[in-house]
DNA sequence: TATATATAACTGTGATCACAGTAAATATAA
DNA sequence: TTATATTTACTGTGATCACAGTTATATATA
């Protein structure tokens, strides 16, 4: 497996990647509201560059489905509707399933060392209320073992969906922060799984998981 | 379903989303081989614009992986290895899989024949060896299995997956047009376990067809 | 002829400007 | 005060230029 943390050092890449990555970012650690307008102009003076980076990392984002922008208006962070939060959940699901079945064949003592250690932040993270890092290390949760399928283009379809799904997930997290954590016992039920290399279950599990989110809006 | 033909009909979007499309149908047909290069000013020549929407229609689909692009280097339809082509097609086959096992379940009469008419149209292209019709074809029988599965996340994903495909394919297909048509007897079976809504064998056959094309390879 | 060097052509990237359509704010009228 | 009209500010889109790195070509050197 790759270096562990290379997911946001954007390193020698273009501006555009490095907008591209720290809006990325923002979007997963709930730092961009449902609904908040983005406009190339005003985030190009943010950064302090001209506009030409930030217009294509919004573009780029907007064709991933991570924003959406109609013509000659600004750039919108999605407010999903029940009717695509379960489109996008049901794919997601699916995928992350996919994901864990095959890292269940191949993992290695390591790779569950690391993952109790994400585990482990997210329950600190919880406990002292920290939205964002509690995000940003679920986020590295569930990227780490679409990263164990080893298959690369599965891997970022999956990432891709959990970004569209950050926001909506964020708000719901922010909300009920304070509340008994449901997560730390799903998360440590996946690692149980994968550690003894029940690919079923560890499946299973996941897809539980990966729907849950969807249940903090349907109380 | 939407109106039958408005994959390729790009009406009144912006000149970006025309170029795209453009490019995106010449992948699906294999007007564009695998290695081939493609340069932002030259393909603004030939489109008789500035370049602007020419590079961000690049950008894009370098983004979803249907071009590669490093930095200073012109941009280039990926000449896939094996073991990048068996990712893909492993995902591919997952998306469509799911796609069809819904798609069986809401089939209505006139859907069964419109597919049946693509086929009919894939069968006349093979006979008379027009490699351009029989892909151009073939990809709107997928991509309506895709959309019958009503849901537009999945319904993206895998048509960006097809597509990132479609290089390969076509380079397979010109060059085993004149040969016995398998794809036939493939796609009318496809067609009628869904007419006899049998999800199951729906996937069963659809991952098998989208597994076929990379056996093209592997003689 | 073969090899190294220098020159030229080509590449994406970023900056800046003009344009037309959208949204908000202000002024005008009832 | 409320409704309507007008102006102002803001938006993505496309064009054009300068820059620095890459690739190919031509030139010189052995």
């Amino acid at each position: 497996m790759a270096a562990e943390n290379t997911q946001f050092t954007s390193s020698t890449l273009n501006l555009s990647s490095k907008v591209y990555a720290d809006l990325r970012l923002k979007l997963i650690i709930g730092d961009l509201k449902p609904g908040q307008t983005l406009s190339i102009r005003t985030l190009a003076e943010a950064y302090d560059h001209g506009s030409m980076p930030v217009r294509e990392a919004l573009r780029q984002l907007s064709s991933e489905g991570a924003l959406v922008g109609e013509a000659k208006k600004a750039y919108r962070v999605p407010d999903l509707s029940a009717n695509e939060a379960t489109k996008l959940f049901y794919v997601r699901a699916a995928l992350e399933g996919a994901s864990a079945e095959i890292a269940a064949k191949t993992v290695r003592p390591k790779d569950i060392n690391y993952l109790r250690q994400l585990s482990s932040k997210m329950d600190q993270a919880w406990n002292v209320i920290n939205a964002e890092k509690f995000l940003k290390n679920n986020f590295l949760f569930h990227s780490y073992i679409y990263a164990m399928a080893k298959n690369s283009v599965l891997e970022k379809m999956a990432e891709n969906l959990y970004i569209r799904t950050g926001p909506w997930l964020a708000k719901g997290i922010q909300d009920n922060l304070s509340k008994p954590n449901a997560w730390e016992a799903s998360h440590d039920g996946i690692i149980d799984a994968l550690a003894l290399g029940d690919s079923a279950e560890a499946r299973r599990l996941i897809e539980a998981d990966s729907g849950w989110g969807k249940q903090l809006y349907e109380d």
